[in-house]
DNA sequence: CTCAAACTTGAACTTGGCTTTAAGTCAAGA
DNA sequence: TCTTGACTTAAAGCCAAGTTCAAGTTTGAG
């Protein structure tokens, strides 16, 4: 099955200067034309599943590329191409982590407003972690696992 | 206890540059100077760990900046603040999601190359999710959830 | 007093990833 | 035949978030 710019456009929500710049950058090794227009198929718009997902785990377009030109040697590149797919696993694995720990922060912070809302003041924090409330230490904990003392605003 | 600007870069790990620009940008409120230089306090150092949090999930600069001098405007900003932190979360949780479903992806690509480096070919994806093997067509399951059927290269 | 290290400023520059613009082509329908 | 909508190109523009630059100031040691 083939496609216009316009409807890969739709089927991925990629706008049709995305795909035209991809296709400028390299991303799309192999895309035809027929009548000057760009034609799609199935493969084309798997490949652009794939770039989202590398785009998402970090990468940046000309190693997207060098991805892509990969894929068109075949299974001489297949060691390559594992390769870099177990790196950007890591690379992910890393990144969620991270979101983890900002999220333990936000926590923290949604409860020390919501506290601080309903007593008029944020005394309470004061030195913290010390006086805090036990929700309070137990989030601070999670949000700033290495910090002995001091407080935290 | 005061600090440097370039003491707070190394406490922090954001260059002196960093500091000057985000304090440029209204995000340090409040930053004094002595003879012409940036006089840093813990709270100072604080504030830049909860910008950091914000930045990761999300925020730009002026949005941080509005946070900013929400803080200066003690207990009659306290349940903007909360909202902003709520919203923040539920944003990061978001992402959280969204990268849990690349490294999905990304697992299903480390497999298939896997499979690929040791068979020397990719046929036994012609038709993917169909004639997988157990553990390739979970992985694909995974990765493409809403998919029925179709080659995945 | 002199020197070096660390700081200051405003302005220009960089990077990545698109988006916009201008001018033109192509195919289908009234 | 004319119009309309979707497409084409190269080049320029845009944005956020810094970074770099050039020129000058402050501070403390020797």
């Amino acid at each position: 099955m083939d496609y216009s710019i316009g409807e890969v456009s739709k089927m991925t929500g990629l706008s049709p200067s995305t795909l035209r710049f991809y296709d400028k950058e390299g991303l799309l090794p192999g895309l035809g034309r027929q009548g000057g227009k760009r034609v799609f198929d199935d493969d084309h718009v798997r490949s652009l599943r794939v770039i989202e997902c590398l785009k998402s785990s970090g990468l940046e377009i000309r190693d997207i590329r060098k991805f892509m030109e990969l894929t068109t040697k075949g299974s001489a590149s297949y060691a390559q191409r594992k390769t870099l797919m177990e790196k950007q696993r890591a690379k992910t694995l890393e990144q969620i982590d991270e979101m983890q720990q900002t999220l333990a922060v936000l926590e923290y912070k949604c409860w020390y407003y919501d506290e601080a809302l309903s007593r008029g003041n944020e005394d309470f924090a004061t030195d913290a972690p010390a006086n805090l409330p036990a929700r309070g230490r137990e989030l601070y904990k999670r949000a700033f696992p290495r910090d002995g003392e001091e407080g935290a605003r």
